[in-house]
DNA sequence: AGAGCAATGTTGACGGCGTCAAGATGACCT
DNA sequence: AGGTCATCTTGACGCCGTCAACATTGCTCT
């Protein structure tokens, strides 16, 4: 049995033994992320923000890429708390809860960039690592939930699942979330609200936007 | 391997003056993502594929960062080729047609991944260049042609071009668009052509495919 | 309690990377 | 011919991930 979860208020001060360096770990790289990018992100440095020897993290984690499965981990959880806060939001029907875990998502994109890439773009995480997977299916989940309503049938529709999915992925990753998007030099870029609308309704609506 | 980076203009036989070395690293870079993706282009292999010295692609780029523009660049060239292609297929119809174009999209994802992440995940090219820009917009401009039978003033509706683009653009980058996709666990992958459908209809339509 | 040992952290080294500086070489111009 | 500049080479630097060897801690077993 390892020795993990003990005191990590108490710290003593011998040389080894830094009393719960994994989770030390996740934090510093955690906070890398948060305050550099992904490009920030080494494992040298992030055993530096820990206060430990450049090899250290070896003991803890399956090199660079075990590190960054460990943070995609937590940053899954922290994902998933900012889609449900979306989804409990005072929404006035089943589109504008939708839309607001949309809009957390497309938040959580733009103001963890970082996180968000380390989750979703970068090759080092482990994806078939099964703590990671179920991270981001307890994500995925709420994205499911909020689509429920839209169903065919009542209980789930991969259709509109996947579709809400794709689209609000897509629109964060090519980043038109951002007000200074370059891409608005070739096309105007409707707010998100506008694409989810469009995708939702089923029969003609007269009323359109601006 | 043969010497055929430069044929219209060839010098051999010097040890300096490559000939295009420019066109030459760029031929290499794109061979190395085509074989390896895009944790293998290295300026440095990029330079040995090319028969010279590691340092030599600074005189013709601005680093790594500048190589990977000039990729970027013919990258964008070949997938607007790839869409344009779909476009051309013989289709039944505008919605048929637009499938054929995404379809390529998602095809191109699929087969030349290195240069897909090259285009649109690594944050090595320099998206604010011109020519890149221009290759970029050349690609976007078949995608929103497809769309346009579909505007609600028939002549250009962001609302679809960007729930399109989005849309598309994110079934590539989750990785649904590969058959053994990991995310089959947590959901069925419907096709991208049940997606658009559903997008693109504007009425009830209470009979749903498999 | 004392021995042994696994866990944990340190130092040092290796090769690969991007990048810069300085030198060599060849083409072109006057 | 001589000069000049673009082009390419060599070498070095620091950072990176990773491995090997060593030191220290603290638990466990007898």
């Amino acid at each position: 049995m390892t020795c993990d979860a003990v005191n990590m208020s108490s710290r003593p001060k011998s040389p080894h033994h830094h009393g719960n360096l994994r989770v030390a770990l996740v934090d510093a790289g955690l906070a890398i992320l948060l305050e550099e990018g992904l490009g920030g992100l080494t494992l040298r440095r992030a055993a530096a923000r820990a206060g430990v020897s450049h090899a250290a993290p070896a003991h803890h984690f399956d090199g660079l890429s075990g590190l960054m499965t460990a943070i995609a981990t937590r940053a899954y959880g922290m994902f998933a708390d900012r889609l449900a806060a979306g989804r409990d939001l005072p929404a006035k029907g089943d589109e504008e809860r939708l839309l607001n875990i949309c809009l957390a998502y497309l938040d959580f994109s733009r103001d963890h960039a970082g996180l968000f890439d380390l989750m979703f773009v970068s090759p080092g995480p482990d994806r078939d690592d099964p703590t990671l997977k179920a991270a981001g299916a307890e994500a995925y989940q709420i994205l499911r939930e909020g689509c429920r309503p839209f169903a065919a049938d009542g209980t789930a529709d991969p259709v509109v699942e996947i579709a809400v999915w794709t689209m609000v992925h897509g629109y964060a990753l090519l980043g038109l979330s951002s007000p200074e998007s370059p891409k608005r030099q070739i096309v105007e870029i409707p707010p998100f609200a506008a694409l989810l609308r469009r995708l939702l309704s089923r029969r003609d609506h007269s009323k359109t936007d601006g």
